[in-house]
DNA sequence: CTGTTAGCGCCTTCAC
DNA sequence: GTGAAGGCGCTAACAG
């Protein structure tokens, strides 16, 4: 069990073998191995020129022999351009960012790139600082689900092509792929409505976003197609916790005991939502129905599973890797593409007819049991 | 609305604005904008060597300026060592590696590193292809959720800092972050033994892995230390996905119903257990008790809420920063650590003694219920 | 078809 | 305290 040497081969213990670690074969020392020169290896590696056959061969084995493996730094300051994509998400820990990301990044490894994630935990000075970040890296395109416009004028500004996913903060100057946001929450909002409610209250987060506006207004749209008056109370603002969102659920049903139907923006407030009714003693669908905007694996498992919008997050994230990969092929060809995913109702338990009769006055009675404060 | 100037400001579209794109400013531009030299631009940025400080001053307010973002390829080819972390997992799709994921790329971005994730998606062949991609960008280490041996002695053998994230294929040459798995399932098991279950069935997928032998080991040793026997026929094999869990166990209590709690050793496996239960009409607690290893938001959405092994995933993620940041830092100086996370039970719903008496004779009567075949 | 040459942007001697 | 020079590894001209 002598020393090994510094050059040797097997396992040493954990990397960094020596004080200098020791030197990685380069196209020089695989020129060498294949007795040609830089230049007819490299050609041989990228297929780009003329060699012959019988030298393509001596270098590819020679490579696999000596175990060249290229170095993309070099490669990349040459060319001064990467395979690298750099993916700009808001949570890995909400399903629905994973996903996408685990998406994305197959797609892209199986197209040769690979991808650099930053999580910017919906703030806009971790998103600036992952656009430097790309910048510096010289990615070739990004994919961002955007928190302010900061970090995609970043990019642009410095000729890298961007992908805005899931919404948009800028609708003019970059590809996006978006949820049809609308249509999506008018069906769920027309699927209670059909069951007979008519005071369904609206959980959300934010309408500042495409994502929320989008929600908002097809919600919106679906009270107003069906002729119910929209009761500017029944839309709860809340903060994007789960905490945050059952309070104000307990807190609404509280004030409105008349509220058949609940509608919750997102996954995490439906986690909020869901919590809430369960701990009031409220039963789904008898008491109150309970539908979700971005379906999830625990909605499925749950008893009644939640009646939801299916946002199609693979398709989503095939559509950003595919825009991408279009994007650097084709440079700054043709004009911005915004894609649209149509999403589709997945019925389950949590929805029912309310249980008092769906026949309603115009000017609805809130009922003798609670004393609503009008604030 | 003339043609905008190829090295014009504002927003262009999508990036690539002109046949060749802008040329990003270099260490030169910024030395000849503070009216110094490269070499002392490079000194005031990096803070390396003697600056004067109203140099420094006037460097850093020039970068600022014209938007200087240095070049990472060019700095990691100079110093032959990137600020890039290679991150191997295997399935971002599942809560336990998502959230993995997330932990490091936080805590790995606070340090000052940038992060390549490469899912392997259990496959040997994207493991070994990821390891490819971490060595020609010269990550200065690597985290790895192993498949196979493979990826993890490539990186070493070229002096890569590898640390073996969940679980070991090679205990001896990397750093590591373990669960104690034995610990976690012998509790997890004794907490159904003390509740006088004895015949408690294991659904386990792999038992190659240090996870899966773990979890084995310690439901094994809670059953001998209690003098339970310990019934081949309760350890049920299957594979990875849900589905094939979920009929493995629908399989099982038809075979034994005389069983009355389940393990799974898994949260895939968990939930493909838990639906097989829904199914069958085998209610939790009463029925059945459920536990699984592996705390996932799911399990307490559910009624009952899941007993469960909870990994610690944060602790986990953290301890693989932590390692990687240290290892960095310290070469190859100190001998290889292995960190255990101690898990911790979570009591919910879903266990209860067993309806029968928990006195059982030695050698027990499957019940009149069910004519089990003896296949 | 092949080899020589030059330079991508940076940092770090080394001389001043 | 500062600047000039060279080279990290690669590939795209260019000349043979």
């Amino acid at each position: 069990m002598g020393r090994r040497r510094e050059d040797g081969a097997g396992h040493r213990p954990n990397g960094t073998p020596s004080p200098q670690p020791r030197r990685r074969p380069t196209i020089q020392d695989l020129a060498r191995a294949a007795a040609t020169s830089p230049s007819t290896a490299s050609r041989a590696l990228s297929g780009n020129g003329y060699v012959a056959a019988d030298v393509r061969a001596r270098v590819l084995e020679a490579a696999e022999r000596i175990g060249y493996v290229p170095d993309i730094n070099a490669r990349t300051l040459r060319n001064r351009r990467s395979r690298a994509v750099g993916v700009l998400i808001s949570d890995l820990r909400n399903p629905f960012y994973a996903n996408l990301a685990a998406v994305i990044e197959q797609q892209l490894r199986s197209a040769g790139y690979h991808v650099i994630v930053v999580n910017n935990d919906g703030e806009q000075h971790a998103e600036v600082e992952g656009a430097r970040t790309f910048l510096a890296v010289r990615v070739s395109a990004a994919i961002i689900t955007p928190v302010s416009d900061r970090a995609v004028h970043m990019l642009m500004d410095d000729g890298v092509p961007v992908v805005q996913a899931d919404r948009m903060v800028d609708g003019l100057t970059t590809d996006g792929v978006l949820v049809d946001n609308v249509q999506g929450a008018r069906r769920i909002t027309d699927h209670l409505i059909g069951l007979g409610h008519t005071r369904i209250a609206l959980l959300i987060d934010e309408t500042g976003w495409t994502t929320g506006a989008g929600r908002l207004a097809g919600y919106r749209a679906a009270l107003r197609d069906a002729g119910l008056p929209m009761d500017p109370d029944l839309v709860v603002p809340t903060r994007f916790q789960p905490d945050t969102a059952r309070e104000a659920v307990t807190a609404l049903l509280d004030r409105r005991p008349d509220v058949t139907a609940l509608f919750a923006a997102n996954n995490r407030l439906a986690e909020g939502a869901f919590q809430a009714l369960q701990e009031g003693g409220h039963r789904m669908p008898d008491d109150i129905s309970l539908v979700a905007f971005d379906d999830v694996p625990w909605m499925s498992m749950v008893s009644p599973g939640i009646t939801t919008v299916d946002q199609h997050t693979d398709d989503l994230g095939r559509a950003c890797a595919q825009l991408v990969v279009d994007r650097i092929a084709g440079g700054a060809a043709g004009h911005m593409t915004v894609r649209y995913i149509e999403p589709s109702i997945v019925l389950r338990g949590s929805t029912a007819p309310p249980r008092t009769s769906p026949a309603t006055p115009v000017h609805p009675d809130p009922g003798p049991a609670a004393a609503a404060p009008s604030a």
